[in-house]
RNA sequence: GGGAGCUUAGCUCAGCUGGGAGAGCGUCUGCCUUACAAGCAGAGGGUCGUAGGUUCGAGCCCUACAGUUCCCACCA
């Protein structure tokens, strides 16, 4: 065949990639229905944001989707992957203010209005970026029903949802302490705040008592918060401050009088004993000030910039003010000294800056009741983690979870349905606008300014996307969906408030299986990041080695929630693999006759080989179905690898060759026919690991024409096992092997072909060693083969070698070194003596003979028979050679 | 402070329910053998972190310890 004669020797990734991707999309193969025939599959997409780029983690997260759902698909499911984005509320504002900021324009100078369209915009032009660079990825997403967070309809959700969850008592508006980033200007949740640890200081300040000589020294790492402490605290078991419990202290620099007051938050070991309360900027005192009713007075604005209550410290931002303040307090003689401390800062997720703690109003989702059902639906298994091991973090963050900040003083995202009147302060939490106010009638209402938290949008994602709140098909058919693949790293983000919301809402779990995966990391281990600038980027990776090395390299010795380190070692050898499926294939197209039949194969002329390699192909596909099945997508990968390099390329092609040179050999049609067979059964189980190479060979293999992607999954038979003819290989590969072993050490050179006579008495090893000849003469350089019962004619310096029921003499016409020869039998002898020492050791055990299954005890008395008979056979070799 | 993971060949990692230690890369030797030098054949290399325990039998189960990474908590 002249076409495939001109196959390039190496596979060409871009030559094939995209011209699939897009007949597959014009097939419509990707798009799934409700279709009562099939079983449903179904996995949502986790969301990237709209933003993003497309990073390793992505790759990973995509891939192994991918992998699952290709496979499913292929086993005759309805397979749906379901694809989107998310609007990523704080993320794109960020992100769009320091665009913005580039041309001198601030969000307030647009209005909220503009800024919004210029959000949409910008929606439009880079939501479809990582879009198509997950299709490069080679994504089999339905891309018919893509869905994004802010689309009419989710956000119909979204606001259904919120509505429902007020009337229920369960979202409430409320003032009170909360983590405030004053770079986003932003409240943010309790799981944004990322902990550093800091190098800082321990400041100690005096505090004189009033109307005393006496003072307090307080240690704090914070003197700027001075301003707003409403009391001293102290343990009431304190003794050496009890005395001073309901006495007047006089805070420096503000000359206010502030209480002693017993608490027993305060650690007595810690710092002094005495800790400064100050409500409206610490989480703790905020407490504190609660139990005892303390003033709350807020010292710093939005920014942190310190404001009116700060006197004359006003204006400065808030580590000038700390620089200041420390200087004053020097000035009147109140620091008494500085210590070094390093502690943990609460920082931005996402724009690293620390924290400013700040009471404020906003809105919260009252977890507790929503938490357990997620809890019990974990517990009792509807819900499993793959590994195990997650489902214990998820517990102990559900078991202690606390309310959930849901407002951002954002303008890119929902924003919050509730209405205020600005004539009685009425709160209405409605659907739509409303004309008058309910209570007083006046006209003058305004929704509430802020928008949700991105992560309540996406907490909807499993059904937001079918279509509820609505009823539709898709959400009777597709829900509950079936696995949901993430990071470790968002299992609190995302996975545990799509379980309480699944519940809630669907009074049904959003899916059955949460498999979890970890972090690719850099060669060094290092996490990958912007600011080490240590990312690997997939595009450059497909670009370079094609994206069935990529998937093929974040797969492959992965087990899964465990980092892996990314090297393009890694996606060296991953698309040396490539290249290597490429060339088999190209050789069995090679001798593929023109107009083959195969309904002339005449399976009687099947050799052992040909029944061998259906017989592991058949093993292989039990074994794959049940990795992926059990999601050890690593292990089965790591075996199709196994059987397509070694099994069939080093062995089955190997033997092959001589029946495929000659035009005119008996079974070369049935050769053919076996090739086709295996090499196709072999590229289905690759698919959905590597989906375009795969592709690209089976449509040149002899089928029925179809995509491999809509092909059937190879099914595991009890007919196309074949037991003896892979006993009988063992036979014939272990000789070669042996042969091949002693070639090499003894340096006869590889052109040199020789004589090789086996000695057997075993009618079945003399009758595989015949049927076997052929392979032998080829694999293993042998000029002619001889099998007899005894060692008549074999000459004294011939060097030998033993393998299970068979010795193997080649007698070489030039003079060998007896000492070598000697020196390698030793070897021989000594390794066996190894194993009979082991098998002994376990059958002279008396425990072991009592307790072990009859099966281990029966196969290890069959290995000592073997080993015993190896191992005297190699002595008699021994004795014979140094007469 | 609490919890989890990891520790297996020089490096990076697999190893499913306990039954003779594996892969890739690297190293050494020999090969351009008409699918593939991004390849073929052969070799070397591990007391599976340490110490106990359970078991006829432990890389795998239990306990303690050491090193390491991460998560949660956040004592000013």
């Amino acid at each position: 065949m002249d076409e495939q004669q001109n196959i390039a020797k190496q596979y060409d990734p871009s030559q094939v990639e995209d011209r699939l991707y897009s007949k597959w999309m014009e097939e419509g193969y990707f798009h799934a229905v409700p279709d009562s025939k099939k079983k449903p599959y179904t996995i949502v997409i986790p969301p990237p944001n709209i933003t993003g780029q497309l990073h390793m983690g992505h790759a990973l997260d995509n891939t192994l989707q991918d992998i699952l759902i290709r496979t499913k698909r292929m086993q005759g499911y309805s397979a749906l992957w379901l694809p989107g984005t998310d609007h990523a509320s704080i993320a794109t504002e960020a992100k769009l203010v320091d665009a913005l900021a580039k041309e001198g324009i601030t969000k307030d100078m647009l209005g909220r209005e503009k800024f919004l369209e210029k959000a949409w915009e910008w929606r439009k032009i880079y939501g479809g970026r990582i879009v198509e660079q997950l299709k490069k990825l080679g994504s089999s997403c339905d891309w018919e029903r893509e869905r994004f967070t802010m689309d009419e309809g989710l956000s119909k959700a979204v606001q259904e949802v919120f509505l429902k969850l007020y009337d229920k008592g369960l979202i409430y508006k409320g003032e009170r302490i909360t983590n405030w980033c004053p770079k986003c200007n932003t409240s943010i949740s309790d799981i944004e705040v990322e902990f550093e640890e800091q190098a800082g200081h321990f400041w100690y300040i005096k505090y004189p008592v009033k109307d005393s000589d006496e003072f307090v020294v307080i240690a704090t790492t914070r003197p700027e918060t001075l301003l707003g402490d409403t009391a001293v605290a102290v343990n009431p078991e304190d003794e050496r401050f009890i005395h001073l419990v309901g006495k007047t202290l006089i805070l420096p620099l503000v000359n206010k009088e502030i209480p002693v007051i017993a608490d027993s938050y305060v650690d007595k070991e810690f710092g002094t004993g005495c800790v400064k309360i100050t409500p409206a900027h610490d989480p703790n005192d905020y407490e504190v000030g609660l139990r005892h009713n303390l003033p709350q007075i807020r010292i710093m604005d939005d920014k942190a910039i310190m404001n009116d209550n700060a006197g004359q410290y006003k204006g400065l931002d808030r580590y000038e003010a700390r620089k200041k303040i420390l200087e004053d307090l020097e000035k009147l003689g109140l620091l008494v000294k500085i210590e070094d401390h390093t502690h943990n800062v609460g920082t931005c997720q996402r724009c690293r800056t620390v924290i400013e703690p700040l009471i404020s109003k906003q809105w919260y989702v009252r977890m507790k009741p929503l938490a357990e059902p997620a809890l019990e639906v974990v517990r009792n298994g509807t819900i499993k983690f793959v590994p195990e091991r997650f489902s214990k973090i998820y517990f102990n963050w559900m078991e202690n979870i606390q309310d959930w900040c849901i407002s951002r003083q954002l303008w890119w995202g929902h924003r919050i349905p509730a209405y205020y009147c600005l004539e009685c302060g009425h709160i209405m939490v409605q659907a739509s606008d409303p004309d008058v106010c309910p209570k007083c009638g006046s006209t003058r209402i305004e929704q509430d300014p802020d928008t949700l938290d991105t992560w309540f949008s996406s907490a909807l994602w499993p059904f937001s996307t079918l279509g509820w709140p609505e009823k539709t098909e898709d959400l009777e058919y597709f829900y509950p969906t079936d696995v949901l693949v993430t990071g470790y790293d968002i299992i609190f983000f995302w996975v545990a408030r799509m379980i309480f919301s699944g519940m809630e809402h669907m009074k049904e779990a959003p899916f059955k299986t949460v498999f979890i995966h970890g972090i690719v990391k850099d060669p060094q281990g290092r996490k990958m990041s912007k600011s080490l600038g240590n990312g690997i980027d997939p595009l450059e990776v497909i670009a370079q080695y094609g994206t069935d090395a990529l998937r093929f390299a974040l797969t492959i010795g992965n087990s899964p929630g465990n980092d892996m380190r990314f090297s393009t070692e890694k996606v060296e050898s991953s698309r040396n693999f490539a290249n290597k499926v490429w060339n088999a294939s190209r050789f069995v197209l090679m001798n593929f006759d023109e107009n083959i039949d195969f309904s002339k194969v005449d399976k009687s002329k099947f050799t052992v080989a040909d029944r061998w390699i259906i017989s592991r192909i058949n093993t292989v596909t039990k074994e794959v179905t049940e990795n992926i099945d059990k999601f050890e997508l690593g292990l089965g990968l790591q075996k199709v690898y196994d059987f397509i390099w070694e099994e069939f390329c080093d062995w089955y092609i190997e033997m092959v060759k001589p029946r495929l040179y000659d035009r005119e050999s008996t079974g070369r049609l049935e050769v053919q026919y076996v090739l086709n067979f295996v090499l196709g059964n072999a590229m289905k189980l690759l698919h959905p690991y590597m989906p375009f190479i795969t592709e690209e060979i089976y449509n040149h293999l002899i089928n029925d024409g179809r995509s491999i992607m809509i092909s059937q999954w190879p099914q595991y038979s009890e007919e196309l096992n074949f037991a003896d003819d892979e006993s009988k290989m063992k036979i014939i590969m272990d000789a070669i092997r042996n042969i091949r072993n002693i070639r090499a050490e003894m340096n006869v050179p590889p052109a040199k072909r020789a004589k090789m006579i086996f000695v057997t008495s075993g009618e079945n090893e003399k009758a595989t060693l015949t049927e076997g000849a052929t392979f032998i003469q080829r694999l293993a350089g042998a000029s002619e083969i001889v099998v007899q019962a005894d060692k008549e004619g074999i000459p004294a310096d011939a060097v030998g070698t033993v393998i299970a029921g068979v010795e193997i003499f080649i007698p070489l016409d030039e003079l060998i070194d007896i000492e070598k020869e000697i020196e390698r039998l030793n070897k021989e002898k000594i390794n066996l003596e190894g194993e009979l020492k082991r098998v002994d050791g376990k059958l002279n055990n008396e425990g072991f003979v009592a307790k072990a299954p009859p099966k281990v005890i029966e196969e290890e008395k069959a290995k000592r028979d073997k080993y015993q008979d190896m191992h005297q056979k190699v002595v008699e070799r021994l004795e014979s050679l140094k007469k």
